[in-house]
DNA sequence: ATATGCTTCGAAAACGTTTGCGTGTTGAAA
DNA sequence: TTTCAACACGCAAACGTTTTCGAAGCATAT
C-alpha cells in the first residue's frame, strides 16, 4: 500500500527543489528541457497527482457544488440532480448532495456544515418545514458570506437570488384549460396545503382558469392535503361524493391514488372521468392507464440551475448583483387518463 | 458581503499570536481564563467557523465519502444514498454523489478525480459496461493508495474489498419456488443478459428453483434482455407464443411491461397469469395491479455500506485487512400481481 | 540570592500546492 | 579581462489550521 506522492517527496527523491519539480510539471519554460523532462517523467512513473485538498485551499475555491433537496427518492428531485451533475461535470465540478428531509434543522445544519470553505455554492429547493416556517436567515446568512445560491422549484421571493422555476400557475391554468376545453364542468382539484409554494401556485391557476371560462368555483371540489394525513380516504370520499367529470392533481402520487381509487368505486378511467397528474415521473408512465401529465423537465432545471451557478462562480467581478429568474417550459403529455 | 473571518484576523484585531486564537477556542488549558473569553467572545461575534478545507489538509482527512452509482433515477439507487446519506450524517459526514451513467469511461474518471485526496473513501457499484470489460484497474489502484472501498449490489469478485449484497440467487430461488408452490408449471423468466452480475444471479436462482423440483428448464422461457433493444416486442412475444402461468422479472420494468403487455393481449393478471417482479420500488407498488415482488431494502444497504466504510475509515489500526461481505435480506412482498 | 516551578503566551513547523522574485552560473559580446 | 544577458533553479510566502516546544514573567521554596 503505497501512500500517494506528492511534490516534495519527488524534489527530495531527484535531488531538486519543490518549486522545480512544480514549475516542471506544468511545463513552465523556465526549467530546462532536461530536468523538465526527467522530473515529468519520474512523475508519470509514481503516478503524481496534485493533491485537491492542498489546491482548494490555495486557490480559495473547491470546485465542488452542493445540490440540497428535501428528497432524493421523488423522481423528480432525482432527474434535477442528474441535470446538475451533468453541466457540473463538463465544467469540472464535482457535486455533493444533502438531503434535508423536508426539515428545517437539518437544511440548516447542512448549510452550516458547508458554508466554511468545503463548497464554492449552493443549489437549493426548500423543504416543506422551512416553507412554512418562512425563515430564511440561515441563507441570507450564507449569500452574505458572498456564496451564490440558486434556488430551483419551491423558491421564495423572500430571498435575493438566482432561481429556476416552472411557471407553475401559467402550467396548472393551462392543464385545466385543457379539461374545460373537453367539456368538462365538474373538475375537481388535489392540492398540498398552501404553504407548499408549488402547490399554492397550481392551485391558483386552476382557480384562475376556471374564473377564467366563467365557472364558479366550489371549494368542494378542492381538496388541500397536509402531509400527514391518511389521503386515501379523503380521495376516496372527493371521488364519492361529487360526481366528478375530471380531476387536477398537483403531483403525482395523487393522481395514481386517484385512479385506483376510481377503479376501486367503479368509475372508469377515462371513460367517466379524465384524471392528469404533475410530474412527468415514472409512475404516470407506467401506470395503467398511464397518466397525462404536466411534464417539468427536471434534467433541464438542474442543468439550468447548475449552469447558472457557475456562471456565477467564475464571474470575476462580483458585483453585478443582477439576479435573474429562469422559467423552465412545461408541456402537457397526454396519455390514457384523459380522454 | 463580508468574507469569512480567518484565525489570522481575529489574532491582529485583538493583538495576540494565532495560536492563542486557535487554543482559546478550543478552551486550551494554557491560555488564562480572561484571554479565552475576550476572544470567544469576539469569535462568536463575528461567527467564525473553522475553515474545513484547511482542516481537511491537516488533518489528512475530508470528512468526505463518494457513492458512485450507474443512474440516480432508478429508484433503488435513490433509496441507497438514502441510507448512505442518512449513516454518513449521523457520523458527521458528507455524502459526495457521482453518477457513471453506466459508462466505464465516467467511472474511471470520477474516481481518478477524487482519489487525490478529495475524499475519504468510495461506495460504489459498478456500471454495465464495467461489469461487461471486466475492467477494474481504476479500483485497484484507489484500494492501493490505501483509500477504502465498499461495493454494493453490482460487485465483483475480482476485487477484494468490503460488500454489502443481497443473495440474489437466493432471493429469485425463493420467488421461484413461491410460484412453483402455486402449482404453476410454465413459469417464464425475463432477466437481463449475462454480464449484468446481479441478472445472471437472478437467473441461476430461477434454474436452481425448477431443477429442485424436477421441473425442466425450457430455453424458449427465458428472456434475456440486452439493454439497448426495444424489449416490449420481445416480451410481447413472448407472452404470445406460450401458454405461460407465471413470469418471473428481475426487475421493475420488466414486471411491468409485462402487466401491461398482458392486458393488452387480453391475458388477465392474475387470473391467468401471475407476476413476480424484483426491486420494491415504487412503479411496483402504484402499478395495476400492484406487483408482487422481492424487496431489496435499499435504505438498509445504503445504511450498512456506510457503516462499513466508516468503521474502516475510522480504525486506525488500519492492518487488518479482513474484508467482509454483509448480505441483507430480502422478503416477497405479495401483491396483486399474483394469485 | 539562587533555584525551581507554574502560568501564560508566541514562534514555528506541518499539511501540499503555486508563484514572484532573487541568485548563481554560463556564455558571449565589448 | 570585464560586463551583461540569458538561463536554470531555489527561497519563501501564501492559503488556514493545529500543536509542539520554548520562553518570558512571576511567585515560591531553598
Amino acid at each position: 500500500m503505497k501512500r500517494k506522492v506528492t511534490l516534495k517527496q519527488i524534489a527530495k527523491e531527484l535531488d531538486v527543489s519543490i518549486s522545480t519539480v512544480s514549475k516542471s510539471l506544468k511545463n513552465s519554460l523556465e526549467i530546462s528541457e532536461d530536468t523538465r523532462q526527467k522530473i515529468q517523467a519520474f512523475a508519470k512513473l509514481y503516478n503524481y497527482k496534485p493533491n485537491n485538498i492542498a489546491l482548494s485551499l490555495k486557490n480559495r475555491k473547491t470546485k465542488t457544488i452542493c445540490i440540497i433537496i428535501p428528497e432524493i427518492i421523488h423522481h423528480f428531485f432525482a432527474t434535477v440532480i442528474s441535470g446538475v451533475e451533468q453541466v457540473a461535470n463538463e465544467n469540472g465540478y464535482n457535486v455533493l448532495v444533502c438531503l434535508s428531509d423536508e426539515s428545517f434543522d437539518k437544511e440548516v445544519i447542512n448549510m452550516e456544515m458547508l458554508a466554511n470553505g468545503s463548497i464554492d455554492g449552493f443549489i437549493m429547493s426548500l423543504s416543506k418545514e422551512t416553507q412554512q416556517k418562512k425563515d430564511f436567515h440561515h441563507i441570507v446568512e450564507v449569500i452574505n458570506q458572498g456564496m451564490p445560491v440558486v434556488m430551483f422549484d419551491r423558491v421564495t421571493n423572500d430571498i435575493l437570488c438566482d432561481k429556476v422555476i416552472i411557471d407553475d400557475n401559467l402550467a396548472a391554468f393551462n392543464a385545466t384549460q385543457f379539461l374545460i376545453d373537453k367539456g368538462f364542468k365538474k373538475i375537481a382539484l388535489i392540492t398540498t396545503v398552501d404553504y407548499v409554494s408549488v402547490g399554492k401556485l397550481r392551485t391558483q391557476g386552476y382557480i384562475k382558469a376556471l374564473k377564467n371560462n366563467d365557472m364558479n368555483v366550489d371549494e368542494s371540489l378542492i381538496l388541500r392535503i397536509e402531509d400527514t394525513e391518511n389521503f386515501e380516504t379523503l380521495i376516496e370520499d372527493l371521488l364519492t361524493n361529487n360526481d366528478l367529470d375530471a380531476v387536477f392533481a398537483v403531483n403525482e402520487i395523487f393522481a395514481v391514488t386517484a385512479i385506483k381509487l376510481a377503479r376501486k368505486l367503479n368509475i372508469k378511467v377515462p371513460e367517466e372521468l379524465s384524471i392528469i397528474g404533475f410530474t412527468d415521473g415514472i409512475i404516470s408512465k407506467y401506470s395503467t392507464p398511464s397518466i397525462s401529465t404536466v411534464s417539468q423537465n427536471g434534467i433541464k432545471m438542474g442543468g439550468k440551475a447548475a449552469k447558472m451557478l457557475i456562471e456565477r462562480l467564475e464571474a470575476e467581478d462580483e458585483e453585478d448583483e443582477q439576479y435573474s429568474t429562469e422559467v423552465i417550459e412545461t408541456e402537457l403529455v397526454e396519455r390514457e387518463s384523459t380522454i
